[in-house]
DNA sequence: TAGCCGTGGAC
DNA sequence: TGTCCAAGGCT
């Protein structure tokens, strides 16, 4: 592999060259040097992709075919073309933009990148667009695709949301740029990162740095970018009651939505947010409640609290076993059944709980051969 | 600097 | 089905 620099010209002229023959060509603000739609466009297109762009961008400028049209508009109507779009703040920053214009700017968008940036909804990147395809003005964007081609061409392991790493592309974004052809360079690097270089399955073997980039030939293409670190995710605690009486165990069915939707579970109760010991006569008197729901309490018990990982949270579970010596039978009320631990194999359980149970059961037998003065479970029909 | 802003597509 | 993220900017 040919490992590239940033201050090697062949990068921008094999994009340049590449966006020629494979670019997009005749997207709807292409094809002119018209400030205004490229601004509508370049301000549309921000965090949303061109397929849902197109509509949008084409309604709006038949009711808004230029700046003096918006700027005169009340901003309501204005609400009105870019609803479904999202992000409304960029609707409203859009109106107010081109009132800028055409007050200060006698309706002329200006060449100058600097002088773009400093008008609402437009910052370093977007400014760098309309200059390059409205002026031809030697400018550098750093959008998404931008990122993530120089994150894999260049192998850049800095992420892009941290400060060494915007530095550090932003800086690699001037030093690639061409002396001529900004327009071809810039829509390429737009065109390579949308339709090539895409975040997942990207397509290297259509790409022009195939042969170049250090990502490919060291096979970290689904590394690069490297992802926004992730919040640590916040931790939820429940006690999970493990009712037994008769070789049952008590399940809950779960609501059909949320986590675990339509299977049986434990019955559960938050641990108290103001009460950092669940063994308070508080907590203990709340669970004794519940358990007399179902069945005449004998025995209560914590078993050691384990964690269950989700996508967005921790589950923290603190098993409680409760012997109870006689079963109520209004568990239906609660949505509950009586379920054989035989049969726990067979149980439609999240992996959590069948692994709370399978623990907690071998727990107890642990516990009974090692004090064998304390009664066995009775189990229906055993003997 | 990190949270926020909206919607839809891809997987 | 939920997560990730897309031509980012503002506060």
């Amino acid at each position: 592999m040919k490992r590239l620099n940033c201050s090697d010209t062949s990068f921008a002229e094999t994009l340049v060259a590449w966006q020629k023959r494979h670019g997009r060509h005749s997207l709807p603000w292409q094809n002119t040097r018209d400030a205004y739609r490229i601004w509508l466009s370049e301000i549309m297109l921000q965090q949303t992709q061109v397929a849902t762009v197109i509509p949008y961008y084409l309604r709006f400028l038949e009711s808004f075919p230029d700046v003096f049209t918006l700027a005169v508009c009340p901003l309501d109507e204005v609400m009105k073309y870019w609803s479904g779009l999202g992000y409304y703040s960029r609707a409203r920053n859009l109106h107010k933009c081109a009132q800028i214009v055409v007050r200060e700017y006698g309706g002329e968008f200006p060449a100058d990148p600097a002088v773009l940036e400093k008008l609402p909804g437009i910052g370093k990147s977007t400014a760098a667009a309309i200059a390059v395809f409205s002026s031809g003005v030697r400018a550098a964007i750093l959008d998404g695709n931008v990122v993530r081609v120089f994150s894999r061409v260049f192998g850049i392991t800095d992420s892009p949301e941290g400060k060494e790493g915007k530095k550090r592309l932003w800086k690699l974004a001037y030093k690639l740029l061409p002396e001529t052809d900004l327009e071809a360079y810039t829509q390429g690097l737009m065109d390579l990162g949308a339709t090539v270089c895409v975040r997942s399955k990207p397509d290297c073997v259509r790409c022009p740095f195939t042969g170049n980039c250090v990502a490919l030939s060291e096979n970290r293409i689904a590394e690069l970018p490297v992802r926004k670190v992730k919040k640590a995710v916040p931790e939820k605690k429940v006690i999970m009651l493990v009712l037994q009486s008769n070789g049952q165990v008590l399940f809950e069915k779960r609501p059909e939505s949320g986590i675990w939707g339509g299977l049986y579970s434990l019955p559960e109760k938050e641990w108290p947010a103001d009460n950092e010991s669940a063994s308070s006569a508080v907590v203990l008197d709340e669970l004794k409640f519940m358990a007399s729901s179902f069945g005449d309490v004998v025995s209560m018990e914590y078993l050691d609290p384990f964690v269950h990982i989700f996508s967005h949270f921790r589950l923290l579970i603190t098993p409680c076993v409760i012997e109870l010596s006689r079963q109520n039978q209004r568990v239906a009320e609660h949505a509950c059944l009586w379920y054989d631990i035989e049969k726990l194999d067979d149980a439609p359980v999240p992996a959590p709980v069948r692994k709370l149970l399978s623990t907690s059961l071998r727990q107890q037998r642990l516990k009974l051969s090692e004090s064998p003065a304390v009664s066995p479970v009775s189990t229906p029909d055993a003997g």
